[in-house]
DNA sequence: CGATCCATGTAAGTTGTTACATGATTCG
DNA sequence: CGAATCATGTAACAACTTACATGGATCG
């Protein structure tokens, strides 16, 4: 079963959304590690309400387009639980497109090299800044509003953290790499 | 085009290999960011020739299977350089399931909960280990016999770097998540 | 004598991306 | 007045995974 059918239930087991703000939720929460095109999102709630995990009905709004909100089921619930219960027990190895390159650019002009590596750094850098002030603020401002929220604000953090922690990680490696290729090539 | 295709392109840019070759290649220097499954490979390698970017022919081999052996053409090594000279424009997010699982475990149970984190962290830390002891000693061994490899060989202690580091944040970051999954809830 | 290595693939299914399609409202 | 937000999808394609299938040689 894909994770996405699992960040939805997830989702949803907080409160009940339109794939308009399921979409939204990711783009603000789940973004640096898990994120997904609008067209999977609405395939996949078909194939969950199809499996009678969820189950949705047509709101009507004024001066607004109508929207279908989806509600999670008790076999919804139970399916996300035994997900979450079911232990890990491999890793699973990221893709890193730019260390691809970085692998066979043996042949390749140095400048260009430089020139990609400093791109990627700062979008890295971008990302890292972002983590640390508009995520941040997101998760005190949604603590501050919902305290019944707080186990899940903690664990909000922690995600944070890790992508925090990583970025710093990633751009520190780039410094390193960088430096490496102006002296030795 | 698929970054495999590449990687293949870029592994036989340096010498012409079989498909068995390629996996065990991948599962020596790319594994720990870039994996594929043999089943993968053989078809990429199939469209990379009907596309004329590889030429292959049997070889015959005593006491084991004949094996076929892929070369790398010129529109093959055009089409690799190309790619290689195209920057990079934006991030590419990293997916991480035990991230999702973590964000969505408000209601599960604590100690569950840290027995994943701490299966997780040994897998990771047996990860860490072999790129400190087997990569590591495995490029050293390749710039030794193949100094005119030098160029390629820095960029692969440059990839396996990365690794390193990101494995060490990683750990890092299970520790203290670990620890605040202990005192705070 | 069982496991691993050598060696290559097919078939079916799942997951994810890209392009296309529409249209009203609100904000700067 | 143009961009962003709200809102939902279809179609086609590309990428990747899993299961299946075979069979000799070598090593401990």
């Amino acid at each position: 079963m894909s994770v996405l059918r699992y960040i939805l239930l997830g989702s949803l087991n907080y409160t009940s959304l339109t794939g308009y703000q399921l979409k939204k939720f990711m783009g603000e929460s789940t973004f640096h590690f898990w994120y997904a095109q609008t067209s999977q999102i609405y395939r996949t709630l078909d194939e969950l309400e199809h499996d009678g995990l969820v189950t949705s009905e047509i709101e009507e709004q004024e001066d607004r387009p109508d929207r279908r909100r989806y509600h999670i089921t008790q076999a919804g619930r139970d399916d996300l639980h035994g997900w979450l219960m079911r232990p890990m027990t491999q890793l699973e190895m990221p893709k890193d497109k730019l260390l691809v390159r970085l692998f066979f650019s043996g042949q390749m002009d140095k400048e260009v090299l430089l020139t990609q590596l400093r791109l990627q750094r700062s979008l890295h850098q971008q990302h890292l800044t972002e983590l640390q002030t508009v995520t941040r603020a997101l998760i005190a401002d949604t603590a501050a509003r919902a305290p019944e929220m707080q186990p899940h604000t903690r664990l909000w953090e922690a995600a944070r953290r890790q992508g925090e922690l990583s970025e710093e990680a990633y751009i520190r490696w780039l410094d390193e790499t960088i430096q490496l290729i102006q002296d030795t090539f």
